[in-house]
DNA sequence: CACTTACGTAAGTTCATGCTTACCTCTGGC
DNA sequence: GCCAGAGGTAAGCATGAACTTACGTAAGTG
C-alpha cells in the first residue's frame, strides 16, 4: 500500500500508469510519449511502479510490455474507503469526542463572546 | 489533488491524519504521539496536510486545533474511482486494444511456439 | 510590563529521488 | 559467431524533502 501511495504521489508515473491502463505497450511506445526525458528515465519509473504491483511486465522477444495490474488500484481504493471514510461513524466520533473535550476541559467554556 | 496525493505518501503524515480524524487535537497533543521525532518537524507536517487541504486549522486562545478535512480525501477517493477503474469499460477496451494490435502488427503472430 | 506557554519559522544538514550519460544484457536475423 | 535493435543497469549529479537546533511571535498570567 505504501509503494503503491509513494508510486503514484509522481505525476509522471501517473501518466505512465495511464498510458497503459487500457492497452499493452512496449518501452519503447512508453517513452517515445514523454519527449521531454530519457528513456531510462522512463524505464526507471517502469520498475518504480513494477515494485509497487501498480503494472505487470510481459516480455515478447526482444520486447517487454507493459499494461498496468489494476487489483492494486482497486485494493488502494478499498483501503482508502475503509480508513479514510467520511461515513456516520465519523460523524458521531467527532460530536462524541467534542462534546468529551469539552465537559473536561473547563465547566463553561464560551468560545467567544457569550457573556 | 496532487498535493494531496503527495501529503499522503508520506507515512508519518498519514498517522498525524488519522489521530485528528475523528477529534479536533491541539499542535502540542499531536507532537506528543512522536516522540522520536522534535515539535517543528510535527509543526512541518500539519502545514503539508494543510497546504493539501486535508486539515482545518482553529485557533483557540494560544492553541491551534486540528481537525482532518474529510472532503478533501471524499475527492480523492472519487478521483480513484473515477479515472482508475477497473470496470467493464476497461477491459473492453483492454481486450480491443489487444486485437487491434494483433491485427495492424503481423497476420500471424505465434508468440511461442507453434511451426 | 515581565514571564510563561504554545506554536510557527529560519537556517542548515542529511538522505531520498528524478534525471542524465555511458555501458551492459538479451533476443533475433544473417 | 556477429551485428543490430530493444531496453534495463550503473554512476554521478542536482533538487527536494524530512529532520535538527535556534529563534521569533502571539496570547494569556502575575
Amino acid at each position: 500500500m505504501d509503494a503503491a501511495l509513494k508510486a503514484l504521489a509522481e505525476p509522471r508515473r501517473r501518466a505512465i500508469l495511464k498510458l497503459v491502463w487500457s492497452q499493452e505497450l512496449p518501452a519503447s511506445a512508453i517513452a517515445e510519449q514523454f519527449p521531454d526525458v530519457s528513456r531510462p528515465a522512463v524505464s526507471q519509473h517502469l520498475r518504480v511502479l513494477k515494485d509497487a504491483d501498480l503494472l505487470v511486465e510481459r516480455r515478447e522477444g526482444t520486447r517487454r510490455l507493459y499494461l498496468a495490474k489494476t487489483q492494486t488500484m482497486d485494493d488502494l481504493r478499498t483501503y482508502l474507503e475503509d480508513h479514510w471514510t467520511s461515513g456516520l461513524d465519523r460523524l458521531r466520533d467527532v460530536a462524541e469526542a467534542a462534546e468529551a473535550a469539552k465537559r473536561s476541559a473547563h465547566p463553561a467554556p464560551p468560545p467567544k463572546g457569550s457573556s
